[in-house]
This record gives structure tokens, C-alpha cells and sequence, in this order.
DNA sequence: TTTCAACACGAAAACGTTTTCGTTCCAGTA
DNA sequence: TACTGGAACGAAAACGTTTTCGTGTTGAAA
């Protein structure tokens, strides 16, 4: 087991000054030829490599980049890491992810932890507790050191900093749109409660979207799910009481829910109801009948969001600087649990 | 935007020494009652907290656990990714994600970036380009430098570290003896290039249970597929040409192709063919019929990697070291994809 | 009054870099 | 000969900690 070549090392070995190596490594022209050379040689011969951490208290800058997601084992999400992970590693950065399980407590914890020099900065969806409590004074916190954050898909509005959404209101009414097109007048609506930011703006599209057709919305096919855990059981006994030809739901597992539900009603899919789900997972593709969907891009987003962090990064804080907020357009994934256009 | 605190400040603040406020905030006895109070107490309303970057600089550690793994969308890898991050944060440790998307250059890459101080350890899982190749320098280049490493689900058998898998010639016995079980005397395997070990050890799981039932092992009913991209495809043209009753996939993919194949066959899941997967996925449960597959612990496996790792990291290594290799039991989890039992 | 602990605190080294500012040496010029 | 200027290199500070080893002051014992 040798321990690690340090500049030092070579300094002693080489009977040079520690600067010296550390120019001549670092193409000074300060140096001689020669000795350069030998160093260069030396170094390369026995793998030096620079310390980071050493660089990171120096530059004052570690070359990281903190995620904190609410859940690792969830589709949309490892599909933003992804995203983030390629450009990160692109630009010479590495990732490190912490998960706040949908605690505030954790979200700010973790926060702490990385902002005392682990990070150069943040991206970050929020909790579901913290969006509850609407409490976001870690992040100002953060924002406040100079720490740039970017948020995603669970977004804040008083929180100023860099953005990365999807249009949830224009998605909502794609969907919704394209079911009314498909000749659906009965739909369903399964959403979350309203505190969670996309489920309120999704609802709203799916409104629009009647509305703008003139079918006017009836607020008893509306669904608000509260916990995930009961979710299948309350999607049942919904759809059992409602006559509907159509239902929109805000996430995959409500859309697959309404699926079983229906069919074990003894209707069809796509026949007799047609579905459309939002999120587009591996899940979506692979169920049988395999869903129609909102598609939501993680990965562009999480692309976005690694390249919004980095720019901000990169350049002096002094030069004019705003808030970027970028939408990453919805894509409407077409399959077979809805009934092909007439 | 205020500049972060340090104890160089505190102390000029105070007017006393950078060493005195070390030590008052670290309760050391040497310093009066008197300046200690006051010290902590304006550090507390300051909310001082200590610059991890320095700290890893004296105390040569980090306090941060890489992780490497081939792909991270992908179910069975965020369930490890999780247990790996819950036992790390227990134990005050970071994550450090960084994905290899298969690639051998990639994985090389990133265990350079990350062994230059930025971890303390490394926990990994092979690429498959890396596993086909079988070239590990990389990995017994930071094991030689005296960093840990666990390596999980594809591993090697030629390094020398520790190591946490599955039983996958048990787990594959397991299944194929529950389709015996249930009466299946036809059955088909569907596994991956013998490179890849899980396929190998689950290919030999399968053989044994033949054999230990007298049925013989027909090479026919054995596919191997090597690309992800056309499985699907070659598990129909498969399946299409032969009689089977029963069907036991190495993953969940696979085994979801099947169902779909079988059921364009005109034939009917569980009726007409069993079929069981490998890995216990969001998929597995959610799709029509749910799957009946051999479960992994992924979340388990992560924490077993994770306590092995920070328990070989916060011992002195002069102690008498082993390399431990941990077993996680696999475990069966019936549903709608396989008759019942007689 | 002298001596010696005990106490309370500060100076400095160390971790591994980069960078600024000398310093030394020698060739070339006046 | 004396001076200038550049080339080649080294010393030291700095990043923010912790820790070892002083050092000065006090009070009590001799």
C-alpha cells in the first residue's frame, strides 16, 4: 500500500522546491526547460495527481454540485439525476444526492450539511412536508451565502432563484384536449391536493380544457388523493359510483389504478373508458395496455437544471444577474389505453 | 449577501486567538469558563459551522462514500442507492453518485475523479463493458492505495475486497422449482450473455433444479440475449417457435416481454404458461397480471455495503483485516403470473 | 520572599495546493 | 568595472481547521 504522491513528495525527491514542481506541472514558463521536463516525467511516471480537496480549500470552489430529491426510487426523478449527472461530468463537475424522503427536517439537514463547503451549489425539488409548511428559510439561507439553487418541478414561487418547470397547465389540457378530441365528454379528473404545486396547476388545465370546448365541469368527477398508500382503494370506489368515458390522472400510479379499477368493473380499456396518465416511466410503457401519457422530459430537465447551475457558477456574481425560470415543454406520448382518433 | 463564518473571524471579532476559539467551541478544558461561554455564544448566534473542505483537509477524510453503478434508471440500483444513503447519513457520511452508463471508460474515469481525495471509499457495481473485458486495474489501483472498496451485484471474483451479492444460483433454483412445483415440466429461460454473472449463476440455478427433478435440460429452450435494444423482439420470434408451460426470466423486462409475447400468441398467463421474473420492481407489481419474481433486497444490499464499507473506513487498518463477502437471501414473491399450487 | 503548579491562553505547524514576491546568478551593456 | 535585466528558482502566505507546545500570570506552599 503506497500512499498518495503529494507535491512535496516529489519536491524532496527531486530536490526541487515545492513550487517549482507545482509550476513546472502546470506548464509555468517561469521554469526551465530541463528541470521541466524532469519533472513532468517524474510525475507522470509514478501518477501524480492533485489533491482535491487541497484544490477545493484553495480555489474555494469543490467542483460539486449538491441534488436533493424527495425520492430516488421513482422514475421521473432518477431520470433528472441522469440528466444532471451527463452535463455535470461533461463540465468537469461531480454530483453528490441526497435524498430528503419527503421530511422537511432531512431537506434542511442535508442542506446544512452540503452547504458547509461540500457544494458549490444546489439543485433541488421540494419535499412534500416542506411544501406543506411553506417554509423555505433554508433555502433563503443558502441563496443568501451566495450559493446559487435551482429548483425543479416542486418549485416554490417566493423563492428567488433559477427555475426549471414544465408547463403543467398546458399538459393538463393537452391531455384533456386530446381526449375530448377522441370523443370523450365524461371525464375524470385524479389529482393530488392542492398544496402540491403540480397537482393544482394539472387540475387547472384539465379545466381549461373543458371549458374551452363547453363541457361544463362537474366537481364530483374530481378525485383529490391525499396518501399514496390508500390511493387504489379510493380510485375503486370513485370510478365504481361515476358513469365516465374518460379519465386524466396527474401521475402513473393513479392512471394504472384507474385501469384496474375499470377493468374490474368489467369495462374495457381503451373501449369503453380511455386513460391518459402524466410522467412517462418505464411503468407507463410496459403496462398492459401500455399508457397514453404526458411525457415530462427528466432528463431535459434535469439537463437544464445542471446547465442553469453551472453557468451561474462560472461567471463572476458581479455582471447583471436575474433569475432564469425555463419551461421544458410536455409531450404527448400516445399508446393504446386511449381510443384511436376518430 | 454575507461571506461565511470561520474561526478566524470569530477570533478577531472577539479579540482572542484562532487556536482559543477552536477549542472553546470543541469544550476543551483549557479554556475559562468565561471566554468559553462567550465564544459558543456568539458562534451560536452566528450560526458558525465548520468548513468541511478544511476539515477533510487535516483530518485526511471526508466523510463521503462514492457510489458507481452502471445506470441509475433503473429500479433494482435506486433501491440500493437508497439503503446506501440511509445507513451513510445515519452514520454522517455523504453520497457521492456517479454513473457509469456501462462504459469501462467511464467507470475508470470516475474512480480517478473521486480518488483523489474527493471519498473515502467506494462502493460499485461492474459495467457491463468492464465485466466483458475483465480488466480491473482500476479498481486494484485504489485498493492498493489503501482506499475500501465493497463491490455489489457484479462483482469479480479476482479482487480482493469486500463484497455483498445474491445467492443467484439459489434464487434461480428457487423459481424454477416453484414452476416444478406447480406443475411445469416445459420450461423456457430466458437469461443474459454468459459474461454477465448474474446470468451465468442464475442460468446455472436453472439447470440444477431441472436436473435435481429428473427433467432434462433441453439447450433449446435456453436463450440468451446480449442487447437490451431488440429483447423484445427476440423473445417473441423465441417463444413463438416453441411449446413451453412455464417461463423463468433473469429480469423483469424479460419476463414482461414474455407475458406480452405469450398473450399475442393467443395464450393465456397463468392459464396456458407460468411465467416468473427476476428483481422485484415497481413494474413487477404494478403490470396486468402482476408478476410473480425472484425478489433482490436491493435496498437491503445497499445497506450491508454501507455498513461494510464505513466499518472498514472507521477502524484503524492495522487490525487484523479479512475481506468479507455478504449473502443476501433472495426471496419469492407469488402473484398473478403463475398458477396456483396444487 | 522565593518557587512551583495550575490555569488560561497564544504561536505555529500541519494537511496539499497555488501564487506572489523575492533572491540569486549570469550575460550583456555602458 | 559597474550596472541592468532577465532567467530560473525558492520562500512564504493563503485557504480553514486542529493540535502541540510554549508562555505569562496567578495563587499557594516552602
Amino acid at each position: 500500500m503506497k500512499p498518495k504522491l503529494t507535491l512535496k513528495k516529489i519536491a524532496k525527491e527531486l530536490d526541487v522546491s515545492i513550487s517549482t514542481v507545482s509550476k513546472a506541472l502546470r506548464d509555468s514558463s517561469e521554469i526551465g526547460e530541463e528541470t521541466r521536463a524532469k519533472i513532468k516525467a517524474f510525475a507522470k511516471h509514478y501518477n501524480y495527481k492533485p489533491n482535491n480537496i487541497a484544490l477545493s480549500l484553495k480555489n474555494r470552489k469543490t467542483k460539486t454540485i449538491g441534488i436533493i430529491i424527495p425520492e430516488i426510487v421513482h422514475h421521473f426523478f432518477t431520470t433528472v439525476i441522469s440528466g444532471v449527472e451527463k452535463v455535470a461530468n461533461e463540465m468537469g463537475y461531480n454530483v453528490l444526492v441526497c435524498l430528503s424522503d419527503n421530511s422537511f427536517d432531512k431537506e434542511v439537514l442535508n442542506m446544512e450539511m452540503l452547504a458547509n463547503g461540500s457544494t458549490d451549489g444546489f439543485i433541488l425539488s421540494l419535499a412534500k412536508e416542506t411544501m406543506q409548511k411553506g417554509d423555505y428559510h433554508h433555502l433563503a439561507e443558502v441563496i443568501n451565502q451566495g450559493m446559487p439553487c435551482v429548483l425543479f418541478d416542486r418549485v416554490a414561487e417566493d423563492i428567488s432563484c433559477d427555475k426549471v418547470i414544465i408547463d403543467d397547465v398546458t399538459g393538463g389540457k393537452k391531455a384533456v384536449q386530446y381526449l375530448i378530441d377522441i370523443g370523450c365528454r365524461k371525464i375524470a379528473l385524479i389529482s393530488t391536493v392542492d398544496y402540491v404545486s403540480v397537482g393544482k396547476l394539472r387540475t387547472h388545465g384539465y379545466k381549461q380544457a373543458l371549458a374551452e370546448n363547453g363541457i361544463n365541469i362537474n366537481e364530483d368527477l374530481i378525485l383529490k388523493i391525499e396518501e399514496m398508500e390508500d390511493s387504489e382503494k379510493e380510485i375503486e370506489a370513485f370510478l365504481k359510483e361515476r358513469d365516465v368515458d374518460g379519465v386524466f390522472a396527474v401521475n402513473e400510479h393513479f392512471a394504472i389504478s384507474a385501469v384496474k379499477s375499470i377493468h374490474d368493473q368489467g369495462k374495457k380499456v381503451p373501449d369503453d373508458v380511455s386513460v391518459i396518465g402524466f410522467t412517462d416511466g418505464e411503468l407507463s410503457k410496459r403496462f398492459i395496455p401500455s399508457l397514453t401519457t404526458v411525457s415530462q422530459h427528466g432528463m431535459r430537465m434535469g439537463e437544464e437544471s445542471a446547465r442553469l447551475l453551472i453557468e451561474k457558477l462560472e461567471r463572476t456574481p458581479s455582471e447583471d444577474d436575474y433569475y432564469k425560470t425555463i419551461i421544458v415543454e410536455t409531450g404527448l406520448v400516445v399508446r393504446d389505453s386511449t381510443k384511436s382518433r376518430k
